[in-house]
DNA sequence: TATTATAGTGAACGAAAGGTCACTTGTCAA
DNA sequence: TTGACAAGTGACCTTTCGTTCACTATAATA
């Protein structure tokens, strides 16, 4: 029953850590929250810090795993609704899966004192998004469904205002309805803007 | 000379803040970088958390001063190309104002933990620069520079990934003359796809 | 000149921080 | 049954934190 007591200790720091920061937090809190004695945590971890460097190795493991190879690359939608449509379950997931958002939270948090979160926090917020997108519509270009352009050019203008609702969802959850619908109100914009007509590719 | 104490507290406060958090930083660090011992703070302020209180007011007021009137509104520029010049403009001057820069880096830091922080972050991150180019491009189509669109959904898609980068070199400053011609990229994309035509309106 | 307010000092304080250690408990293999 | 080990405990340590206070120096005021 105490086997996970590592991974218990770590659930609680992502926790904390992204309400109050690194600094913020005390591991008596944090063990007392787990039902421990602060000492028990030093059996586990030989420091604080070791708390933080494994988050760390965990946040970044769990991004490479999820976000980094192309294999988890979405599949290029057969139309331009499919692009709403993809986009939105997205973000759906991504503004509700706590633990995905304590992630965001503690690298918004500590992104200038710390290197390695400062880099994972600029695929989190700036280039993730970004890559993951580029062949998506690349791909929709290749199928007649958006404008040539350059697809990077074009997944950076998708992304990023969608990113920068995601970070309102985070910062204000009561603000969550207007920003998804918001989201939908821009994805739908973009493919007005660069779509070339959805009715050619309707089948089934 | 040891008039302005209390202000340079706060500057310092804002520096350090801005680096290692609130939680992160301690009076007697920030007191000795101005050359004094860390009970002369009380001076001047009666806690650590006034030093806080009084920052946070301080940011408010100069935003609210800042950006928050509408007479500081930018010129309708008179070309695409006076757009993509004013964008620079401010960008440029938004990446290097130190003071600006720390006050959005302690802004990230502190959102989730404090209701005034997080009021002001969605200001300087979202609501604040589409606010302010919302009738910019409005005018813009009135003059027959841009396409009719919902001006505020153009502001929006115009300035997120533009404050996108902003942030960018908020947390690595070495990338500042990629992000700056990012920047300009975007920009230059932008007026290509929302623009109609520049040639008619050239003049003197 | 005498007075008073202001800014700064250094010693001290209590609380809270991170961390150590001897010890107990429970589990499992030999 | 015994031995070994991992997990948890509580007392204790040192350091650092924010804060207080009696005191000094200085400059302006009466």
């Amino acid at each position: 029953m105490a086997k996970d007591t590592k991974e218990r200790i770590l659930e609680t720091a992502l926790q904390m850590f992204s309400q109050n920061g690194y600094a913020g937090t005390n591991v008596r809190e944090l063990t007392a929250s787990l039902g421990l004695v602060k000492s028990s945590m030093y059996k586990h971890f030989e420091s604080k810090e070791a708390i933080w460097n494994a988050l760390l190795d965990k946040m970044i493991a769990y991004y490479d795993e999820r976000f980094g190879s192309s294999e988890h690359l979405p599949p290029v939608p057969d139309s331009l609704e499919g692009l709403v449509q993809m986009t939105m379950g997205m973000v759906n997931f991504t503004i509700h899966d706590e633990k995905i958002i304590m992630t965001r939270k503690v690298l918004a948090i500590e992104q200038y004192r710390d290197e390695r979160a400062r880099g994972l926090a600029t695929k989190h917020f700036l280039t993730g998004l970004t890559d993951m997108f580029t062949p998506v519509l690349a791909g929709m270009m290749d199928k007649g469904l958006l404008r040539r352009d350059d697809p990077r050019m074009l997944a950076f203008a998708y992304t990023a205002p969608i990113s920068a609702l995601i970070h309102l969802c985070d910062r204000e959850p009561e603000k969550t309805e207007d920003a998804i619908a918001q989201v939908e109100a821009f994805s739908r914009h973009f493919v007005k803007v660069y779509g070339k007509g959805d009715q050619e590719q309707r089948q089934s």
